[in-house]
DNA sequence: TTAATCACG
DNA sequence: ACGTACGTGATTAAC
């Protein structure tokens, strides 16, 4: 059988280049020349050619006229002009295919739909051949046939059709497709249709009457408005169906089909024009296609058949993303002898056998909390592939299978994985051995980059010990007491009901407050309250709005606190109540490689945003309880802006520091030329509002919107504040300046992060990216000093046997869940490592506090 | 799936 | 003149 794949180029190209135009931060080379398009289109190319294996092939562009635009010319009306970004790149399409020996045609007056068609066309004379068009765009489905599917491409995946599944999901045959839009119409090509009848009456009349001229001919048979519309627009309907039939002759130059085989190719051609775009990983993937990654493995039957080496890569597949949740799968080990698929029973045996190996893993928080679940002997990790990535990378991926799959080791997706939850197959099985191998042959070259990108201290010294801690933070949990939680429900649901009702009266109806856009027609149309500011779907409700409002209107007042306290509700009370596991505790996830910044962040439940601000929302913290005798938090004080003092060079802020001053009064007393006792409130808090803000790269604007000043006078303090402290004006210059030329920000620990919106043309984005270059030394620099603390804080627990458990991280502060005789020796502990774990310029500072819950702290 | 909103440092 | 403060996660509505 021949297989044969029609693909529609043009579609494939827009696809990709809107993908990632959105935000305008478009891929370039080093030249300025936009990539974006080209870099997904070539790896859908790819992607086409690896699943669909096809012996024959064909790509279809528009080009030139269209007939149907001449004779029509509504149609394709109010189409935006292809982007100048866009067209640019569509030659390098033509070319990259060429060099892959991808043959492709275009032919003015016809649009790819009709080159496709003509395929379509030969194929059906041609019984040997079957085959799948590919496009997103649905007017081709009238093509499918016996011999031919579609995958319909989705956002995120597809949808493939045959006669049969076209049947099912539409109730007509394929080619009725043509009928549909004659009566539908279709508004992305503007085609008209018949007036007010859409895609469901259509087809419920095609259902019915076979066809549109059926339609038609029955048009006695049909009753009321239907008929009307039919009748007025029949001229149209005709009209639009010609228009959406696609055209089967175009005039190709070739003879059969046997000129469009598929001979693939990968040679200098395409490796020149690769180079010239700067696809580097595609130019890899070349290279490596030549050695093409074939794997075998051996399930492993009896311990004794695990050879005996030193390093081995260790993967462990769990059935879902929660590990706390989820099964485990089975295990897959590589060595230099071999590698293996390990079932569930024979784990334990692996492990103790290689508990003084050297081990490679993916993942080694998952893999400590996965094996003490099932009670399996724990493992010393040597290295963790996902870490040194995530810091190579500056984005962490979860799954290995984005590392694999470029480099043409062939594995599934976990989303695959933990979707089809098949169980085990042998499928499975050989892919667990394979990520385990891919592991095992990787791991040297990964670190050699990280040395080459001098990150091997950050990692060897922070972020791998680092692992075992927060899985030790994670598997001991915080103590969640539901009954404290349910009291708290009981009370609120009677606020909500009653606000609830408060507000329909003031409103005049009933509607839903949580919806943002009828909330909004409420206050600004139905009430005519001044001030609306539109968002793309209505008007914006948010808390800056609202307060603005306050006072207008009795109603305001109690949409706010209908506000609070539905979020208490169904985000603190009853979302945290779901997390609770049967210990009675809830055990967070951190995500230690995730934050551009290389900050923490936690989920499922997210424990960093616990109400503190609000007195209200505070009392959910009453619910959280030690395991042990009491709480402790310890927390730096001001260390960014400590940071900022030392990484500026700032004297004046270093002075401050050192001399332990009130920082805000310091600055506002600085900023308006008084003595620091005679420093109002509002001084304070206007100084503490440029402070925050600088580090944020903020402007007067912004500042002004903030404090509810002018933007003049805003801007005025920001530059007083410069004028005061000219180190951080200067450390704000320059960072910003080194930034454009490497492309890159470290922290002090030499974190990196690759700022790419620095080479937008996009004013905005590009403003972004320079906020960015500021803020990334300074929040990273504290998120690598804490890590830093708390890896040294097990370390001490551990060595003076220490029974207090550090249980959470929230940025600038650690929580210990206490055991009160060792009260004394933890505070001291914890407070000696934060504040001297590193020596700045500036002193650290730290404060801590104790409390019977969560609430009593601090 | 995305946008709006709001919780935290 | 542009649009206007960094970093996160959960929930809800609406597409």
């Amino acid at each position: 059988m021949k297989n044969i794949i029609l693909v529609d180029g043009n579609n494939l190209l827009f696809r990709s280049y809107y993908a990632t135009a959105y935000n305008g931060n478009l891929l370039k080379n080093s030249r300025g020349f936009p990539t974006n398009a080209l870099y997904g289109f070539i790896n859908m190319i790819n992607k086409i050619i690896s699943e669909e294996k096809p012996t024959y092939i064909a790509v279809a562009f528009d080009i030139g006229k269209n007939f149907r635009k001449e004779k029509y010319d509504f149609y394709k009306e109010g189409r935006k002009h292809t982007p100048d970004e866009l067209r640019l790149q569509e030659p390098y399409a033509r070319k990259i295919l060429k060099a892959m020996g991808i043959p492709y045609f275009e032919l003015a007056p016809y649009e790819a739909d009709d080159i496709i068609g003509t395929f379509a066309k030969m194929v059906e004379e041609d019984p040997d051949f079957v085959g799948t068009i590919i496009s997103s765009d649905r007017d081709l489905l009238q093509l499918v046939s016996p011999q031919l599917e579609m995958k319909l491409l989705k956002q995120k995946d597809y949808i493939r059709y045959n006669p049969l599944s076209f049947m099912a999901d539409y109730g007509i045959e394929p080619l009725k497709i043509i009928d549909m839009k004659a009566l539908a119409g279709d508004s992305s090509d503007n085609i008209p249709g018949v007036k007010g009848i859409g895609e469901k009456t259509a087809l419920d009349l095609l259902q019915k009457y076979g066809s549109l001229e059926g339609i038609y001919e029955n048009l006695d048979k049909i009753k009321g408005k239907t008929q009307e519309k039919l009748e007025n627009d029949r001229e149209n309907a005709f009209m639009s169906k010609e228009i959406a039939t696609i055209y089967r002759d175009v005039p190709l130059e070739i003879k059969d089909l046997e000129d469009i085989k598929y001979i693939p190719q990968s040679g200098e051609e395409l490796i020149e024009l690769y180079e010239e775009l700067e696809f580097y990983s595609f130019l890899k993937n070349i290279s490596n296609e030549k050695t093409e990654v074939s794997h075998t493995y051996k399930v492993l039957e009896n311990i004794n058949d695990l050879p005996d080496d030193s390093l081995y890569g260790l993967y462990l597949e769990l059935s879902e993303p929660n590990y706390f949740l989820a099964n485990i799968l089975g295990l897959g080990i590589t060595s230099k002898n071999g590698s293996f698929f390990v079932k569930n029973e024979l784990i334990k045996d692996v492990l103790e056998k290689i508990k003084d190996k050297e081990i490679v893993t993916y993942d080694y928080k998952k893999l400590i909390v996965a094996l003490k679940k099932y009670d399996l002997p724990d493992v010393l990790v040597n290295d963790d592939y996902m870490i040194i990535e995530a810091l190579l990378s500056d984005s962490s991926k979860d799954d290995i299978a984005y590392y694999m799959v470029p480099s043409g080791y062939e594995v599934s997706f976990l989303d695959d994985v933990y979707k089809k939850n098949l169980g085990l197959t042998d499928k499975l099985s050989k892919e667990i051995s394979l990520k385990s191998r891919f592991l095992y042959e990787k791991i040297n070259e990964a670190k050699e980059k990280l040395v080459k990108e001098e990150m091997l201290e950050l990692y060897q010294n922070i972020e791998l010990p680092l692992a075992p801690v927060l899985a030790d933070m994670e598997m001991t949990g915080v103590l969640v007491k539901k009954d404290i939680l349910d009291e708290m429900k009981i009370e609120i649901k009677n606020q909500i009901d009653s606000l609830t009702q408060e507000i329909y009266h003031l409103a005049g109806e009933e509607f839903n407050i949580a919806s943002p856009k009828q909330l909004g027609e409420i206050l600004f149309f139905k009430l005519g309250l001044p001030g609306a500011k539109k968002t793309t779907k209505g008007f914006k409700t948010d808390v800056k709005v609202l307060n603005k409002l306050v006072g207008k209107h009795p109603i305001i007042a109690k949409v706010l606190e209908y506000r609070n306290v539905t979020k208490l509700f169904s985000t603190y009370i009853e979302g945290m109540e779901n997390y609770i596991f049967s210990d009675g505790k809830v055990h967070t996830i951190f995500k230690q490689n995730y934050a551009r910044t290389g900050r923490l962040s936690s989920t499922e439940p997210n424990l960093q945003n616990i109400p503190v601000r609000n007195s209200e929302g505070k009392k959910i913290r009453k619910a959280f309880v030690p395991a042990n005798d009491e709480f402790l938090s310890v927390d730096y004080s001001q260390i960014e802006l400590r940071i900022l003092a030392h990484i500026s060079g700032s004297k004046e802020l270093q002075d401050a520091f050192r001399n332990d001053q009130d920082i805000h009064t310091k600055v506002a007393a600085d900023m308006y030329g008084v003595s620091e006792n005679e420093v109002s409130k509002t001084m304070r808090s206007t100084a503490k509002a440029v402070i925050f803000g600088i580090v944020y790269g903020i402007s007067g604007f912004g500042l002004g919107e903030n404090l509810e000043i002018s933007s003049k006078e805003a801007k005025q303090f920001i530059n007083k504040y410069y004028e005061l402290y000219p180190g951080v004006k200067k450390y704000m210059d320059s960072i910003i300046e080194e930034a454009y030329s490497k492309g890159y920000v470290r922290t002090l620990f030499n974190r990196k992060r690759v700022i790419p919106e620095l080479t937008s043309t996009n004013f905005m984005v590009r403003n972004s990216g320079e906020r960015i270059a500021l803020n990334t030394p300074i929040q990273g620099t504290s998120a690598d000093i804490i890590k830093k603390a708390m890896v040294e804080i097990a370390r001490k627990f551990k060595e003076e046997n220490i029974k207090t458990k550090m249980v959470l991280q929230v940025h600038d502060e650690l929580i210990f869940d206490v055991i009160s005789e060792e009260k004394e020796k933890v505070e001291k502990i914890v407070k000696d490592i934060m504040i001297n774990t590193i020596h700045l310029d500036v002193p650290l500072k730290v404060s801590a506090d104790y409390g019977t819950d969560w609430y009593e702290t601090k």
